[in-house]
DNA sequence: ATAATTTGACCAAG
DNA sequence: CTTGGTCAAATTAT
């Protein structure tokens, strides 16, 4: 704890308290479990989530292994070299020849699109991304596309996301997050989840989403930079770095990012489902996948091996691993 | 009309 | 030099 930074203190905290929290939904749902059997597992899930992260930060420093035969499917495991040795990490933002490079936080998660499960399902968090550039990189099959938060110019946030398709299972996306979500949407989420007992259409998508997640779902958490660190470039009045637990949401108002390439029309997503899911909402976008994989990668500043996870239920603070697939081509 | 995406250019880092 | 990340104009979608 004592070479900590404040963000992981942050982090922790805020793990603890959403357990807290958690547990308390659950015992809820225990209570009057009105005829979903999915809520309560997916709460455990997010409990251990929540728990899992929680311990490894404590244990930072010391090899922690977090195997762990979960409920279902739910495993998580460690693996300590990325991929490839890509140098994934430039921030053109930190102009100042002065400052050594801060790295953004940065974790990353697989995700796995399993064929079979429904592929017209929007898999989202909830956050809206923008999609502003695509690279061809080096030695990768597909391209990698670069997200931003689409409230960036709105609230400033910093929050971006690369998603790159593996180059040989083309159903697992790597993807990378850094920076944290500064916009409110990031606090949202779990919230709506006990109170969603009134829009039953939702509820239901919800739920399918969970099952198809349920499916296969697999953790991995793999040493990455993470570097507590500050948001160097932003004004900082846009910036509200200030993230506490998620005791306040807004409703989400943003949902957009449509696109069905060859596969099934975004047909039924024309609604407007806000209702969360996984501890995140869901958004009518259109992406075909599903996730049936994730693994996470995250690693403190410090030189332990491995560090963190996280999982797309909000497990930390305020990031939401979003989802967004991007319809670069299939060719190389 | 506005908003999001695409795509090549540009730039910094290695 | 090469490579990855971002910008921004052009294009496409809504």
């Amino acid at each position: 704890m004592e070479n900590m930074g404040e963000w992981e203190q942050r982090s922790l905290i805020n793990e603890l308290t959403q357990g807290r929290e958690l547990t308390r939904q659950l015992q809820a749902c225990l209570h009057a479990p009105p005829s979903s059997n999915q809520t309560p597992e997916l709460l455990v899930l997010k409990i251990q989530a929540s728990y899992e992260k929680a311990l490894l930060m404590l244990n930072s420093n010391t090899s922690l292994s977090i195997d762990q035969p979960q409920s279902s499917d739910l495993a998580i495991r460690m693996s300590e070299s990325p991929p490839s040795p890509r140098s994934e990490d430039s921030d053109r933002d930190f102009k100042e020849p002065d400052k050594k490079r801060k790295a953004l936080p940065r974790w990353a998660q697989q995700v796995r699109v399993t064929p079979g499960t429904a592929l017209e399902e929007p898999l989202d968090d909830g956050f809206s991304w923008r999609k502003y550039g695509q690279k061809d990189i080096l030695g990768a099959k597909y391209p990698r596309g670069y997200y931003r938060c689409s409230l960036r110019n709105v609230q400033g946030c910093l929050a971006r996301k690369q998603v790159q398709r593996s180059d040989e299972d083309p159903t697992v996306f790597e993807i990378t997050y850094r920076g944290t979500h500064t916009c409110n949407l990031a606090s949202r989420v779990m919230h709506q989840e006990q109170q969603g007992s009134s829009n039953q259409q939702s509820q239901k998508h919800s739920q399918d989403l969970v099952l198809s997640f349920r499916r296969e779902l697999e953790v991995i958490t793999r040493d990455l930079d993470i570097g507590d660190q500050t948001f160097p470039n932003y004004p900082s009045s846009m910036a509200n770095i200030k993230v506490e637990n998620n005791l306040v949401f807004s409703p989400p108002v943003v949902g957009n990012n449509h696109f069905a390439e060859n596969l099934s029309s975004p047909a039924t997503s024309s609604r407007m489902n806000s209702d969360c899911l996984l501890g995140s909402v869901d958004f009518p976008n259109s992406e075909p996948q599903q996730l049936a994989g994730i693994y996470q990668t995250a690693a403190s500043s410090t030189n332990s091996p491995t560090v963190g996870f996280d999982f797309p239920f909000g497990g930390a603070d305020q990031f939401h691993p979003n989802f967004t697939f991007d319809n670069n081509g299939f060719f190389s």
